[in-house]
DNA sequence: TCAAAAGTGTTATCCTTACACCCATGT
DNA sequence: ACATGGGTGTAAGGATAACACTTTTGA
């Protein structure tokens, strides 16, 4: 094998956040990049070198932190470097100060994927614009094959025709969505959904598939949860993440019959309705759990 | 953040295959070793840079491929040059010839975790030699408080007092009986088990743990399967993975509930009882039903 | 009185798991 | 005859999903 071994080394960090049930990812440049920065010798590992440049530039700790996806891309820095990216999902337990000097903030991740939104149902964009769009992609293509294929393909990572709508496949559908030309970043632009830079909004993708995927078998929503919280905010924090609505009463049931929480004797008045008991999180149970994990019960979108 | 950015970048292939149910990996250096080499700049990306590099060494396609993780150690290279090490999983049909010019060789991964087979039942060496040693290691605890963590973190993992054994948690058990000084690379050795070079039997850890979590909900045995088999030699490629015996009844049903295979007409004589009938796998159904996933049926061990 | 959320109870259904048994072949 | 694997039927138990209903507060 031949070929220069210099690159470069950087860091590309997801950071979510949960409020009022709204999921939302730190990130600069307006909104159109996430956060990252170069991988320097000093640090122990990847990791720890992750966490400390987030601390110091966010002033806020980071709680779960987990590696995503590690690419090459050769487009910046021209033919004599390639830079290698190191993506990380990091989880935090309450909304940070803004990144230090800057266009930074915290942002709706739905605002860059509204048809991964299905908490009120289907959005309307996935029929209407998307669903219409795939089919005359799949029509365009050479031979009867490759658009049965096309047309398959993009009914099951959407849930067209009848089928289940997966809320984990976020990176199957922006993808699609890219090969079929429908986002900007793809050089179309029917989808909706704001851009980011480079393939930014597609490590977003990564992160929410990841983290939609792993809610249902680790108690990682209790990372984005204040100290004290009902079950009810526990609810809409899952239901934000995974974009669709959970059954109540099961939801519940499953929560409380895995002894994740205990209540903290409080009672929180301000929740609309009856009050709740405001519950904290177990963390000793977690060490002894690390095998079982969660389950959550969806319900019908 | 400062510091110098100029690394190296490494990939580490684990390549499995499985020959009679046994589940091999290609090592280098009479088995010390993971083979890896550079990644050079003439490579699209890393994961075609793998491919690339492993067929031309191996002379053999390569099948799944998968990114397993990514670290940088400061050991090698000294303080100068830090080096990025990508590691992959790897599948492969059949067992393809040794590598180039070399000590390579296909070797059965429990040669490696020998506490990771539980097919025939829990291995001797866990009650006989891991549980006093972990035992031990928990007594000699600071303070009672984390004796206590100890010893709940020792049968969790193994499955001591009854608790059930989880064959997934691969390197949790690798990382403990690390962090417990029983394994020759943290200095001890009272642990069975061919230790390997640097990290390279923490990285099949990854992989192992990997691929069993994964063949529970992706049809990946297939991709270790000759072109035609039998569904009791599925069944042993499945049991060679997991570590433990699947049911057989279930089994056979559930694979062909979810019309993964399909007859080949032919028949298989030399099976040891009763001819079988040889199936072949349907890779068409598979992007279909990239959703849904496959799912097998244990027994206990 | 109504809306909104807090809670609890119950049932139907499906999936998982296990047990039991017969079939066909080679030694 | 018996060991080995092929192959099928079926029932118990538990998890899941759904429906229904009461309770408590604020507006």
């Amino acid at each position: 094998m031949s070929g220069a071994r210099a690159v470069g080394a950087e860091l590309i960090a997801v950071l979510v956040a949960v409020t009022a049930g709204t999921p939302r990812v730190l990130t600069i440049e307006d909104g159109r990049a996430l956060p990252s920065g170069p991988f320097a010798l000093e640090h122990r590992s990847l990791q720890s070198g992750l966490r400390a440049w987030v601390e110091e530039q966010t002033h806020h700790p980071l709680g779960y932190v987990e590696q995503l996806y590690t690419f090459a891309d050769r487009d910046r820095g021209g033919e004599e470097e390639r830079r290698i990216s190191v993506s990380y999902l990091g989880l935090t337990r309450e909304l940070p100060a803004t990144v230090e000097g800057g266009e930074a903030g915290w942002r709706d991740w739905y605002g860059r994927f509204p048809w991964e939104d299905h908490r009120a149902g289907p959005p309307p964009a996935i029929p209407e614009v998307i669903a219409p769009a795939l089919a005359a992609w799949a029509e365009a293509a050479p031979d009867g094959a490759l658009r049965a294929a096309r047309r398959a393909r993009a009914a099951g990572t959407f849930g067209l025709d009848g089928r289940p709508w997966n809320e984990e496949l976020v990176l199957q559908r922006y993808e699609l969505l890219y090969e079929a030309g429908l986002v900007p970043e793809a050089g179309g632009g029917v989808a909706p959904g704001a851009p980011m830079l480079s393939d930014h909004r597609r490590i977003l993708a990564t992160a929410m598939a990841r983290l939609r995927a792993k809610i249902k078998y680790r108690p990682v929503v209790f990372e984005l949860m204040p100290p004290s919280f009902t079950l009810f905010q526990l609810q809409r924090s899952v239901e934000g993440i995974a974009g669709r609505p959970v059954h109540k009463g099961n939801f519940r049931r499953l929560i409380e019959s895995q002894d994740f929480v205990e209540e903290t004797g409080e009672i929180a008045a301000d929740t609309g309705g009856r009050p709740a008991r405001l519950v904290r999180f177990r963390g000793d149970v977690v060490d002894e759990r690390a095998v079982a994990g969660s389950k959550l019960p969806l319900a019908r979108s």
